[in-house]
DNA sequence: TGCTAACTTGTACAATCGTCCAAAATAAGG
DNA sequence: CCTTATTTTGGACGATTGTACAAGTTAGCA
């Protein structure tokens, strides 16, 4: 446990300039590798090679390797939720939400920087699904991102006062798992259908499809 | 490629009864460990010690790793298949195929599977989720479920002659999404809400929530 | 500028990985 | 029962794994 949040001890001096570059790029080469390959699948070997350092300095900048994981999967998460938060925020600032509004402040942010954040937050995004999908990372993927889409679903419960939580939460959770499989498994919606056309009604067309599931499963 | 189905050298006897039971309990160790850990996070050692025989026993019976992990998704894909196809066919014996009726002839063999087959066919449910999620195992995925997918996605097509296939391929990924994340994050559900009742209003919660997310794409 | 914490390097370690193989044990087919 | 294909065993192989460490280099801070 509290493998995203070692004991820090006192740094008598601050970083040098380079090695903050080292880091990040040592970090940015775990994420594309573990998004690619999974945990076990990318070796410390192979992400010191990425990022073109000794197998040594990504011990030293990113601890074990499980500690390693840890922090590249926290990194963003907390950027990625003060997006969605504030998206949410400045839209009930607009008017009163409604579950349209509040699916698009969270799958907005998400798929908007894994399609155009850079090639990072593309690989992050597939880290996200990788991280939400395997039961070995449950306690980091409840602790990264339950928060916010506790916050998420008491907003949507708002909306519907005489509807079972247990109801809506499993509606939050399907349409997590949509939003995640458009960014992982685009490739099988191809493969099943026509290639798609652009990608900004992909947003639009997730947030129609949830919204009516979770409006069905309330009234049914 | 071609993994699944290796070319199989003439084999002048019978096999023996004990070494088809040998080979059964391999392969369910195989399948256990491998819904579990993933393909890297489970060793051929480890499935050899959860089956108790020694670890040639597993390479003989199952081939290279690659070829094992294969083989155990393959093995209860055509009966998963099957229990599909025929549901469908059943249901339109019965009357018009309604898209309820489609997703439930879909959902309800797995989901019946998942909970009431045993311990075996609930970590084959937890298997299909990985291989599904994982980029590494899209051809075999494609290979063992895409033709019946294709299929119930040909059903959907004809109920809404006018709606463009890629819609619908993609409402259907995410409604297949969904199915796997009931299986895969129940937890979620009950971390974000109260605890699940009971098992059977699971499939009717399931559906609704698909049926009303791809008539909303559809009709969008 | 000098001191020293921090960073970097390369190597070494024990453990484990997938795969292979020769020999012994087993059992099917004549 | 005898023959022999098959199954089973236990160990060995080289490669790769995560981690640790000592020595050398860099750069922050007084």
């Amino acid at each position: 446990m509290n493998a995203a949040i070692p004991q820090e001890k006192q740094r008598q001096r601050a970083p040098s300039k380079r090695s903050l570059e080292t880091r990040a790029r040592i970090w940015d080469a775990a994420e594309s590798l573990f998004a690619e390959r999974g945990f076990d699948g990318a070796s410390m070997r192979d992400i010191a090679k990425t990022a073109d350092v000794p197998v040594g300095l990504v011990t030293h900048h990113g601890g074990s390797k499980e500690a390693l994981f840890a922090s590249v999967v926290g990194r963003r998460a907390e950027e990625l939720s003060e997006a969605r938060t504030n998206a949410l925020a400045a839209r009930a600032e607009l008017g009163p939400l409604t579950l349209t509004a509040i699916l698009e402040c969270f799958f907005g942010p998400y798929l908007e920087k894994a399609e155009t954040g850079g090639p990072q937050w593309r690989a992050y995004a597939r880290l996200v699904g990788y991280v939400s999908a395997d039961a070995r990372w449950h306690a980091l993927a409840a602790e990264c991102f339950d928060p916010t889409a506790g916050r998420f679903i008491d907003a949507i419960s708002t909306l519907y006062p005489h509807a079972h939580r247990q109801t809506i939460s499993a509606g939050f959770v399907y349409s997590v798992s949509a939003m995640l499989a458009l960014v992982t498994s685009g490739w099988r919606v191809q493969a099943l259908g026509d290639p798609r056309v652009d990608a900004a009604s992909h947003l639009d067309e997730l947030v129609s499809f949830c919204v009516a599931g979770i409006e069905a499963a309330i009234n049914r």
